[in-house]
RNA sequence: GGUGCGUUAGCGAAGUUGGUUAUCGUGCCUCCCUGUCACGGAGGAGAUCACGGGUUCGAGUCCCGUACGCACCGCCA
């Protein structure tokens, strides 16, 4: 071994000790006959120290130098505040070059004024960094506490295939040429789906696994092409026996990491959250709840209210206390076009204060009509209230997204808050303008709410599964469903897609045998390991907490890959690349 | 597929209405320094201003295109 120590571990009860440290050279200072080097590890930093008898040692030695060193353990007179074994250094006395290293493109300390770009090129130099590295640590630590957790209950971790079946619903597939098969294609799953309900028909009862998942997307600061899925599934269960596993789960990850015990998991419709936060996914850490408020304007003299209620739209309004002050007219501009984003029409608001009324709509609306709205909505001194007229799915949408935005701008946040929730019962079906037919919401195999077996291949408007989400501060945490184990209600729900009988034995033909032959009733999740580990880390960019990660057009700028590869190649797996 | 912003020494930035030697910080190199911990002091090197085209007597600066990066919309069962 290089070392006997590891550079964070030194504390001043070590005092008299004679060490031996390996690591990278983070800072020289050279002050003449003395130098100082703060040598770094994966777990810390030490401050070796070079007296005038040895400083000529590493007089070549720069910053990334790999070096070991020997010494003793010193008690400093002035203690450095800033490391965790500020209270001691290592007087060496020994010196031994185990690699040197060019000067870096990057400044490798928590601040780096490096822009991501140089950070992904120089990915294995930006791990060096803390902010980096702690967030793979507890990554690590996350997906132990899984494994633990899920272990005890006695579930089973399976690996499942990564050359895998490509699937026609959903996104895009990664695609894999195969040699032995011309013309055929592997994919990437988009997640173990269908292995782990076959598992569940193999009888494994329990199974979990930390599984890899691939989808051909374009990328968000949220998304990248590989992604980290804990996948999950139970048999002879239903949602409140999977619900209670999960928060299991997520009580200890959030206890053993952050210390944090009070956690709750309120259950909400998805109807409700659509309806309150225009949202599937609202960040439940502050209130602002819309109120629909189209009783109030059904006979309004302002046209546009009256109008829109007449075609059967709503008016959502969103009220913001004491807030009025602090939005001003261009704030309220710039609000107008962002709903513009989401498809409405327009945004109107209403300031309230000491009995007087302004705002965009003051004087298109009697003061009748906003007095009846000032005490529906209880409004006082400061308050604004903003409102959307439009079809019930924008006003939902556009409005829940000025709710987001002014949370996060308007300091409604407590960044210091975890807020959990349970989305259930989404809709079983959504309409695909593009294809022009009803496709699946979440995936084909989900089971519709027992209410709603009549709707499903005559009302798919209205008819609702058994989904649903757990959302973590305004971000969908994982995605569930109870399954269909029954191969009647299965064909039911691929007719209801417009699935041909020769797609289905295509594409799923596997699948729904394995249902002939006894599937117990299951229910499973995939939990998004990625967006769990930035929330717990608090950054909101998905390749912070990626060892590896892709930029925004799926490029890695360290390896270059994609890259082309050479003609031998492709000749094996029969591929021609068109040039046009 | 679409929209917006960006690209200037190794890194991060400034660069005015188009004008002569492109500025600052940091890093790097050399020298000085025995208590620094963002060490300090002195000196020095380092730029095809992303790429291609255009306007102009003259382009880092204006125009068009391309590439790359970031964010968002579409997309993400």
């Amino acid at each position: 071994m290089n070392r006997d120590h590891t550079c964070g571990e030194l504390r001043k009860e070590d005092a008299g000790k004679h060490v031996r440290l390996a690591g990278w050279v983070a800072k020289r200072r050279n002050l003449g006959s003395i130098v100082f080097i703060d040598l770094r590890d994966r777990y810390g930093i030490t401050q070796v120290t070079f007296d005038e008898n040895h400083s000529d040692l590493v007089k070549d030695v720069r910053n990334e130098y790999v070096i070991e060193i020997e010494g003793t353990v010193s008690v400093k007179e002035t203690p450095n505040p800033r490391l965790e074994t500020g209270e001691i250094e290592v007087l060496a006395d020994s010196f031994k070059l185990l690699s040197s290293a060019k000067t870096t493109p990057m400044i490798i300390a928590d601040e780096t004024d490096a822009l991501e770009e140089v950070r992904l090129k120089y990915r294995y130099l930006d791990i060096r960094r803390n902010p980096i590295k702690e967030k793979l640590l507890l990554r690590d630590k996350v997906t132990t506490i899984v494994r633990r957790v899920l272990h005890e209950d006695d579930f089973v971790e399976v690996e499942t295939p990564i050359l895998s079946k490509s699937t026609p619903e959903g996104a895009r597939d990664y695609l894999v040429p195969s040699r032995l098969y011309k013309g055929r294609f592997y994919a990437l799953p988009q997640s173990p789906q269908q292995y782990k309900q076959l598992l569940m028909i193999g009888g494994m009862d329990r199974y979990f696994q930390i599984a890899r998942c691939f989808r051909d997307e374009d990328l968000r600061a949220d998304r990248q092409p590989e992604f980290t899925q804990i996948d999950m599934e139970m048999s002879f269960a239903d949602e409140e026996d999977i619900f209670a596993e999960v928060e299991k789960v997520m009580r200890a990850i959030f206890k053993e990491t952050k210390g944090i015990e009070d956690l709750s998991f309120p259950r909400i419709r998805y109807v409700d959250a659509m309806d309150k936060y225009g949202s599937d996914k609202p960040d439940l850490r502050f209130g602002n709840e819309m109120v629909n408020v189209k009783d109030l304007f059904e006979h309004s003299e302002f046209k546009i209210f009256s109008d829109c209620v007449a075609n059967g739209g709503v008016i959502k309004a969103l009220v913001f206390r004491n807030c009025a002050d602090k939005l001003s007219r261009k704030k309220f501009d710039e609000l107008t076009e962002f709903v513009k984003i989401y498809k409405a029409k327009a945004l109107a608001y209403l300031k309230y204060d000491k009995g007087e009324f302004s705002g965009s709509v003051n004087n298109a609306l009697p003061q009748g009509e906003k007095e009846a709205l000032r005490d529906f909505l209880k409004l006082e001194n400061n308050d604004v209230v903003l409102m959307i007229a439009d079809k019930k799915a924008i006003a939902e949408t556009a409005l829940g997204a000025v709710r987001k935005k002014l949370g996060e701008e308007l300091g409604l946040i407590d960044k210091n808050k975890f807020c959990f929730e349970w989305i259930t019962e989404f809709p079983m079906y959504e309409y695909s303008e593009e294809e022009g037919r009803w496709v699946s919401a979440h995936h084909p195999f989900t089971a519709p709410r027992d209410e709603d077996v009549d709707k499903l291949s005559c009302d798919q408007e209205n008819c609702y599964s058994r989904a649903y989400d757990l959302v973590l501060n305004g971000y969908e945490l994982l995605s569930g469903s109870v399954r269909i184990h029954d191969s009647v209600m299965q064909k039911k729900v691929f007719d209801a897609l417009g699935l041909s009988e020769e797609q289905i034995r295509n594409k799923f033909g596997f699948f729904i045998e394995a249902f002939n032959y006894g599937a117990p009733p299951h229910c499973g999740v995939g939990i998004g390991v990625e967006r769990l580990i930035m929330i717990l880390s608090g950054t909101d960019n998905i390749k912070d907490v990626v060892a590896f990660p892709k930029t925004a057009s799926a490029y890695c700028l360290m390896s270059d890959a994609p890259s082309s590869v050479d003609q031998d190649q492709l000749d094996f797996l029969s591929l021609e690349i068109r040039r046009d």
